[in-house]
DNA sequence: GCCTCATCTAGACGATGTCTAGATGATAGT
DNA sequence: ACTATCATCTAGACATCGTCTAGATGAGGC
């Protein structure tokens, strides 16, 4: 897939060869079965170029991930500027293109979400990450603004992140298959996803009052 | 820490000394760096000792994640049942449960929803997922048969499930630090998981009608 | 045209998961 | 009590992995 440029010994564009590599090898073969050696062999060099890169394969990992913000980003800013004027239905949207997302690129979203446990990843993980938050974060303050005022932004962000994050994770962990159509994981325009979102956005814009806690 | 009976030949109850070992590694160093001769060296047999009792590292996998289920069922229960008759207090209280028993157990709670790829993972895992599962799916019932009798279960407890399994997520892969106060991850009680289980369950007892979709 | 240095290769090392053959001994049948 | 069976466990080998080191290559600045 990735052009390998006859047999120089200088690759030209290793860098760029190389996360293409990551990307579809993680694609592939999944989060487990992911290798440095499997990326460098599909790119063309030795198994010891990706090092001087990425540095090791944490490093690597992260700028994948960076890559995969990115393309989440773009995803829900597509599906967001496709959805109207209004703030809530923006939102809505903006649930179905993360959940897509995780659902056509799940080894991807996995290592997206993976800390690193050394430190805070790579500078460019943290510049896409905080650019995907962004948008969920501006998509809800719109949507406060319009409906509710009064009401503190970080409980509702939390759930609203929250509901959309983990139905994608549930899904691509096939822990709702039971909870879902025949369909499975493919239709999700009309079942399941939706009758969520449809749920977690009217809770966003009710009184918060509450019976008992 | 898993007692070595002496050096006889045959452990005698090598089975469970793994499965705490396993919980042991699975603790300290993580699931990136979770080692199947580890848990053998210490549980104090040969590194191939592990294979026959659990087939290969993802059958091994698989026995800790459903001792993980038995464990989350047990915390979830417990909580519910110091929360009063309510059965939306009771649906709060699960949800605490969950998301703290998530903080307390990290490594393990990662593996427990890790979807194998290799089929449905075995029969003790389905067992103990199932249990924990229903604990929420009860639950869930009784909040809709008091609050919501004419609401169909599965889209409320998709936003709860989700909810709770998301925010769970997102904090112990250190996504929400910028989103909590200086207490960190530790002050659960008082803080954003409150606030957002409040909205949450706020959103399952009130009216289903929603401005736009 | 030369020199510097980033880029990439080749090989080695320790560690891991899994396979095989064989050693050990608990247990059941007689 | 004796023996055979078979689950249990050991020891070693093998392919593969991530990372380290030394050295080869050649693009670009002077």
């Amino acid at each position: 897939m990735t052009s390998k440029p006859a047999d120089r010994y200088h690759h030209g564009d290793l860098r760029e060869a190389l996360l293409a590599a990551g990307e579809a090898v993680l694609a592939e073969r999944g989060v487990e079965d992911f290798t440095l050696r499997e990326c460098a062999r599909r790119a063309g060099v030795s198994h010891a170029a990706p090092a001087h890169h990425f540095g090791d394969a944490a490093g690597f990992l992260a700028e994948l991930a960076a890559v995969g913000f990115d393309r989440l980003t773009t995803a829900m800013e597509e599906r967001r500027a496709g959805a109207g004027p209004e703030p809530l239905a923006q939102l809505h949207a903006i649930g179905r293109g993360y959940i897509a997302f995780a659902v056509r690129n799940r080894a991807l979203f996995q290592i997206m979400f993976r800390h690193d446990g050394t430190g805070v990843g790579s500078a460019n993980l943290q510049r896409a990450g905080g650019a995907a938050f962004g948008v969920l974060q501006a998509a809800m303050a719109r949507v406060l603004a319009a409906h509710r005022p009064a009401q503190a932004p970080l409980p509702s962000l939390a759930l609203a992140w929250s509901a959309v994050h983990g139905f994608a994770t549930l899904l691509i962990e096939r822990q709702l298959d039971a909870c879902l159509g025949q369909g499975g994981i493919q239709d999700l325009e009309t079942d399941l996803g939706g009758a969520m979102l449809t749920l977690m956005t009217h809770a966003l814009a009710a009184p918060p009052t509450i019976p008992a806690g």
